[in-house]
DNA sequence: ACCTGAACACCGTTCAAGT
DNA sequence: ACCTGAACACCGTTCAAGT
């Protein structure tokens, strides 16, 4: 076995993940899928968090380049950025929640460069660089949103989780049973369509607010 | 010292998140600040993440409630029902967080209620049921991923974090730091406003999509 | 019914020492 | 430069035994 590069070890932890989901990515057992003892991963990197925060950029390369493949309107760029945004999220297990821990606080140059591209479509299309970067957040904070509720679900599924709290009252219960089923009606459905209509709807809303 | 009581668990819990957050939530530190065993919360709760769910349970608390308390139009009790899940949620260190680890797969009575009401809305404002609950969803995501970002960047800021993954090429990173400057900028803005902007213009956006 | 004491099977991280 | 071995200071969870 050659020597481990920094390259292997974000490798490995990604197969980890896909294999096993992020709760089980643990410096330990990703050394051991590597065949090497925990420590020696310290020495590529200083800690988990940077190793997960390496991983998010990782997801996140590509999707932030040039959108003007077909030179579309600046509502149709945007789009496309949050679906490959979206895209990327889903291309690893967990893929969200990875982005979601470390890019709300921190953000590496790949992740930025997404919010960084939306805005600069936003302030071409005539918005303030204010209000640019404001819906940029709130659009990518939505795919976020939505794509981890997706993968939890997902998790849920796999695992069946523990019970959901307790009991409410009678009353209650049945009204919000009620919702239960129209929800998962609803989400039985192809998310990718229920991500594609609430992504259309909130960019009818950015194109009617244009100064 | 008289009896321990579930109640007194959670909020021993919703206090210590308070103090130092949902990272330093640990069954053992929980205890101690209860004079009690580690094992003892086992009586009140199968699992830590069985208490989290109950934590959850309490923030989300009376959103859902009615909200039609001056007679408003469809849309602006939509919004009402916006500004009381976030605040909620900012009521509590962390308390995106909370109610987003549990809310994405499972979602306790609560929790439930804020999306029943905000789809009912929308049903009666004209939307089929399946698109209702698609707009819900995303509105819920959206008020989750905001406010999750904003108390992340708290804790960012309070603690410091470890660095940011690795540097990138000169000429990216030159772009990446304007648009890093302009970002600060714009979130040293008040969070409220940049909070009513995206969600008036997510509004908009479903206003428009009235059939 | 409710809690203690003590254990089990894990964690992330550090660091001398090896090669 | 890169890794091992072994430790340190923690985790969540279980469970007999006590009261």
């Amino acid at each position: 076995m050659a020597q481990l590069r920094r390259e292997d070890v974000l490798a490995g932890a990604l197969d980890l993940v896909d294999a096993e989901g992020l709760d089980a990515l643990t410096m330990r057992k990703l050394a051991a899928s590597l065949h090497v003892q925990a420590g020696a991963l310290y020495w590529h990197f200083d800690c988990k968090r940077a190793l997960v925060d390496a991983m998010a950029e990782r997801l996140a390369a590509g999707v932030g380049g040039p959108v003007a493949t077909g030179g579309g309107t600046w509502d149709e760029q945007l789009t496309e950025l949050a679906v490959r945004l979206r895209k990327a999220l889903l291309a690893h297990r967990d893929g969200a929640r990875v982005v979601t821990e470390t890019a709300c606080a921190a953000g590496g140059a790949n992740t930025l460069l997404v919010g960084r591209t939306s805005t600069e479509l936003l302030i071409t299309a005539g918005f303030p660089p204010e209000q640019a970067t404001w819906l940029t957040f709130a659009l990518i904070h939505y795919v976020l949103g939505q794509t981890m509720g997706e993968q939890a679900r997902a998790e849920f599924a796999a695992r069946g989780g523990p019970g959901t709290a307790q009991a409410a009252t009678a009353s209650e219960e049945e009204g919000n049973e009620a919702y239960r089923r129209l929800r998962a009606s609803a989400q039985s459905a192809d998310p990718d369509e229920q991500f594609a209509y609430a992504l259309s709807v909130f960019l009818d809303g950015i194109k009617h607010r244009l100064p």
